[in-house]
DNA sequence: GCAAAATGCTTAGTATACTATGCTTTTAAC
DNA sequence: GTTAAAAGCATAGTATACTAAGCATTTTGC
């Protein structure tokens, strides 16, 4: 199975920092994130900020998405109000106890990739970084 | 969101892989293969045969075993047979089409690992594959 | 031999993440 | 104005991947 290396090693290494990062943000006490919300919440950061733009922006149904929502707004991070510009629309937002999560999330990657770095040596990480982030081709659309 | 740079890049380059594979394996008439079902056929391949051991092996329940090899052998890729050495196992197998579909998985993982390996240029493809596989330190056990 | 342990198998139940459908409200087009 | 389109929202249904509990069979330990 020497071929599968590639696919595998990857997926490993997308688990171990996923893992890690879950259970930092659990030492501090917030629930399990699934992935859906932190799809969500990306893209609320990055300033898609109605639900059925990002609907659109992840390929998945209105109705998937505003599952979602539901989801985050009864957890208490994400709150929802009204468009004044388009009263069709709603805006989705970070609550202040959103913003924290997301705050520790970046603490908690930030000390993952410190201890990686360290572990890996600078070089090699900042060189892991540049060839996941290069120009791979083209791939299909994923899901969320 | 500097910051979650690494966790998602390792994140889409894991999905790029898994739907280049899936979208060859679709094209030479394969249905669709689940993560579980990949992971039971990694053990199988690597000579764990019995289901319970599969189980342990992943860490998860033997009837999350029993149901995804019921797929499988649905799907004509596996068979079941019992073990002469202990009567109480059965061992799990590829059958000849299982086997001509995992050779059309390598191949394709190889098509696909020989086109990243051109875009990225050998070199960097080596050395991804390498700090992949470094020693990343601790992490926790991952579930199917 | 007989009880304990391990395995396989079945059934039932749970959680998650979706899609489909239908309804209401609001905007936009004519 | 009236109609069409878009968005939100609710309900129902589907698929997947698990766990729990229970039973039958086989091996093992005493």
């Amino acid at each position: 199975m020497r071929t599968n290396q590639l696919i595998i090693a990857l997926f490993q290494r997308f688990c171990w920092l996923d893992e890690g990062l879950q259970a930092r943000l659990h030492d501090r006490g917030w629930p399990d994130v699934s992935r859906p919300q932190s799809m969500v919440m990306t893209n609320i950061v990055s300033g898609i900020v109605r639900p059925s733009d990002i609907a659109r922006n992840l390929g998945v149904s209105r109705q998937a998405i505003h599952s979602t929502i539901g989801q985050m707004v009864q957890l208490g991070i994400v709150e929802l109000a009204p468009d004044p510009g388009d009263r069709r629309h709603m805006i989705v937002s970070l609550t202040a106890t959103g913003a924290r999560m997301r705050q520790d999330a970046q603490r908690a990657m930030d000390a993952l990739s410190d201890q990686l770095a360290e572990r890996l040596g600078h070089d090699r990480f900042d060189a892991l970084l540049a060839t996941l982030e290069a120009d791979w081709g083209d791939s299909i659309e994923r899901k969320v």
